[in-house]
DNA sequence: ATCATACAGTTGACAGCGTCATCTGAACCG
DNA sequence: CGGTTCAGATGACGCTGTCAACTGTATGAT
């Protein structure tokens, strides 16, 4: 076929990486519940104990998906804010949109790039050691997809700085990020009904940055 | 033991009772990977395959517990907004703590609350017909759910307009919902640091409230 | 050139899961 | 009183994540 694969670093390499685009589609097509080692490991040209070779398990392997999608998404919004050609508010409306874009466009992963962290114990007896272990267990590497997320967050935190100021950045970034994520995840979720706003998740994200760029420049 | 149980009815009546009860509580315990049907039906006293006398299966379960909590959490809005000694801010501030204190208290029902409803078919084929059936299938009746989502969106929704006014109630009370809803999620998932943003989840609700408030009072 | 080692990948096995078909027994109702 | 209904019990099936044990080959030192 194509290129052949001779020492073991390339082959294992190439494995890592077919098994993160298979877990990657997966996770589109059916969620997280549709990311199967076995299925997972047959798509990547392998069975279903390999992905054990490269991820703790499959929290690690979804861990990596995520922690992939979030230094993507940094790059994109780092070429927003390193736009010559665009002004602050329109980076700051791409910067939002580009959240929103992978709500619309990758559901499932969305909802994994948001997952919640620290997870606490819990008093749950008898056989549930397989949950507790799942919740408090070593997860693959969370350091990789928090250092993503926050470079992310440092891009978006500069864009809205050049809008409203350094002072007051990081109490209107934290407030447009949240919202902006809100407004995805009832999109998603589809409690936001159009017909019953009478309004769009678009219209809400220029309602709600022109709201935050006058309260800015009052300040 | 406690009052003996005669009817077939009342008997049933006990019986899902306690499987909701079951499920909420191992939900508030691990998520709802931890809402086993066996454990569920463990400790409402019966076994694994009583559940399903009473639901169509798991997703149906939970999908009953949700509604409950937003039965409960509407109940709880309707209170605010029907009390005479609270302010039209007061009210609105109350709704959305209201909110956020789910996710606090409880951040894994949390999460079920606000779960996707329609979900699409999706392409993935072989052995994923358990998924597809998960995702698509008749999961229970998901409509009492939504009437009971509606209902709390309609109590917030007159608090708002009375804050607002009629004609912009929809718009700002959606951008108000989402954006406590994305600010409830991502100090649930762990995305909202309080080192990194210098704020809080409080503080962001009180500006956007104050936002909004301003911003109505103008129109 | 040879050999021991590391290690990616395979395989077998296990417990737990959701779900269904089948069966049972007691409450129901004519 | 006899038939029916139906909540619940039980057996079985295929699926899952995970690990222990094993295999074979590229690697690196001799």
């Amino acid at each position: 076929m194509m290129g052949v694969m001779t020492t073991r670093a390339e082959s294992a390499a190439a494995t890592r990486r077919a098994l993160l685009d298979a877990a990657a589609e997966l996770l589109d097509l059916g969620g997280p519940e549709a990311v199967t080692l076995r299925e997972v490991g047959a798509r990547a040209g392998v069975t279903r104990g390999a992905p054990y070779r490269h991820f703790t398990g499959k929290d690690s392997l979804l861990t990596a998906v995520a922690a992939e999608s979030w230094e993507r998404i940094g790059d994109q919004v780092h070429a927003l804010r390193t736009d010559p050609a665009l002004s602050a508010s329109e980076k700051l409306r791409g910067a939002l949109r580009a959240l929103i874009d992978v709500s619309r466009n990758q559901p499932h992963l969305y909802q994994v790039l948001f997952r919640r962290r620290a997870k606490l114990p819990g008093q749950l007896g008898d056989g549930m050691d397989r949950i507790r272990r799942q919740l408090c267990g070593p997860e693959g590497d969370p350091a990789v997809a928090d250092r993503a997320a926050e470079r992310f967050q440092d891009e978006f935190l500069d864009i809205v700085a050049a809008l409203v100021g350094e002072r007051n950045a990081r109490h209107y970034g934290a407030l447009l990020l949240t919202s902006a994520h809100g407004i995805a995840g009832m999109e998603l979720s589809g409690h936001l009904d159009t017909d019953r706003w009478h309004t769009t998740a678009d219209e809400l994200v220029g309602t709600l940055v022109r709201m935050v760029t006058e309260a800015g420049e009052m300040a």
